[in-house]
DNA sequence: ATAGCGTCTGTACCATGGTACGGAGTCAAG
DNA sequence: CTTGACTCCGTACCATGGTACAGACGCTAT
């Protein structure tokens, strides 16, 4: 099975230029031209493998890992150190609840004082008089 | 009371380049330069104003508004449209919610996945396996 | 009055994750 | 054998929130 960059594409669900992107990152190959005879010009083949890199990586991105993460992820792949992933995994489950506790502060506070201006009409918006502090 | 970029940035915790970003951002005016004689040259002289919209953007950003946002919010500021400004809240809410949902389904099938490659070491590790599928 | 720190302005650069475009080449169908 | 769609490559640009730097000038203390 072989695919153009546009079917690996839509095969993905992205974009010709998001596949580019990631060929620059190095999270996918870049297969050698070759068009049939043996001259410089061609088109790139990419196969199932590279379609399931690059699913690979939106399930991924999909947990919340970064695509510099996910490199690393593609290349453990290759070499078995499952001890590793698990730490990358556990890393990326601390970076989560740092942010998640972070945003339900704001979220509490943000609701409370949007309830408090909408109970009166008197008196500053309490919401703004919150940033005024 | 009257203060230089330098020291408004040390006042409110920022860098005198952040300062100047959110000059170019519109979010803080930019008072004129006056040195004493009507020459075109001198400092900018910041005040208490300013120092407390600086105080401001940081509240706000902390409740997870964007700069649009906030300039927004400052603009309500001297309006009283506190059906917008409540209005402005409960969208950021809606956002959050949103957000903290994606990562909390992030966390728990990461911290499922990374349990089960801790539980045995046997066949392929169903971190790098779940997104295979 | 001069050293030296701070400020002013414009512009470029950083990370992150892409998106867009021009000009040339390639490939398949009619 | 030409047309039209697709590909290749390099490069520039987008949003977001800053950060850095050069060269000129301002201000203050010695």
């Amino acid at each position: 099975m072989s695919l153009t960059i546009g079917k690996l594409a839509a095969a993905g669900g992205v974009g010709v230029e998001t596949i580019r992107y990631y060929q620059r990152r190095g999270l996918i190959g870049t297969p050698a031209r070759s068009g049939g005879d043996g001259w410089r010009g061609g088109i790139r083949r990419y196969d199932d493998n590279d379609l399931r890199r690059l699913k690979f990586i939106r399930a991924a991105q999909a947990a919340g890992f970064t695509l510099e993460e996910i490199s690393e992820l593609l290349a453990l792949e290759e070499s078995d150190d499952r001890a590793r992933v698990r730490t990358l995994a556990r890393q990326r489950v601390a970076a989560l609840d740092e942010k998640i506790a972070q945003m339900s502060e704001a979220r509490a506070a943000l609701t409370r004082l949007a309830d408090q201006c909408a109970a009166s009409d008197k008196g500053p918006c309490p919401i703004l008089a919150a940033f005024e502090a």
